[in-house]
DNA sequence: GTTTTGACAGTAT
DNA sequence: AATACTGCCAAAA
């Protein structure tokens, strides 16, 4: 691999890669599969830092309202929503995903 | 060692 | 209901 992070970086990397093709998952649910409910910032972080170094499916990970984090208009958002389409997640025109259709189930335990 | 950042989430007003 | 603030964790400068 390429560097070793720390071990929550590492949990929160797998399971974004675990991501299941034409799913999507939020922050806060990475997150909390990685023990941290309220490390959705170091989520960000990861993706900032790692997308590419890991080949992060960033494009699955979607903030906490099933929308694309990124404003419109930029290129990391018609990046995101063209792959998203691609892998069979309809976004509206405003990056939304329906969560009820497309979110990741793994383990909503309530 | 301290400060700043990072594509957020949750709570409070 | 909508907006603002705070909290959280980890890494880079």
């Amino acid at each position: 691999m390429k560097k070793e992070l720390s071990p929550f970086s590492e949990k929160l990397i797998f399971y974004i890669r675990a991501i299941p093709r034409g799913k999507v998952a939020t922050y806060g649910q990475i997150a909390r599969l990685a023990g941290k409910p309220h490390a959705s910032r170091t989520v960000s972080w990861i993706l900032h830092s790692c997308s590419k170094a890991y080949k992060l499916p960033w494009h699955r990970v979607l903030n906490s309202r099933g929308k694309i984090s990124f404003p419109p208009q930029t290129a990391g958002f018609a990046r995101q929503k063209n792959r998203l389409a691609l892998e069979g997640v309809e976004t509206t025109f405003l990056g939304e995903v329906d969560l009820s259709v497309h979110g990741w189930k793994k383990k909503r335990a309530v």
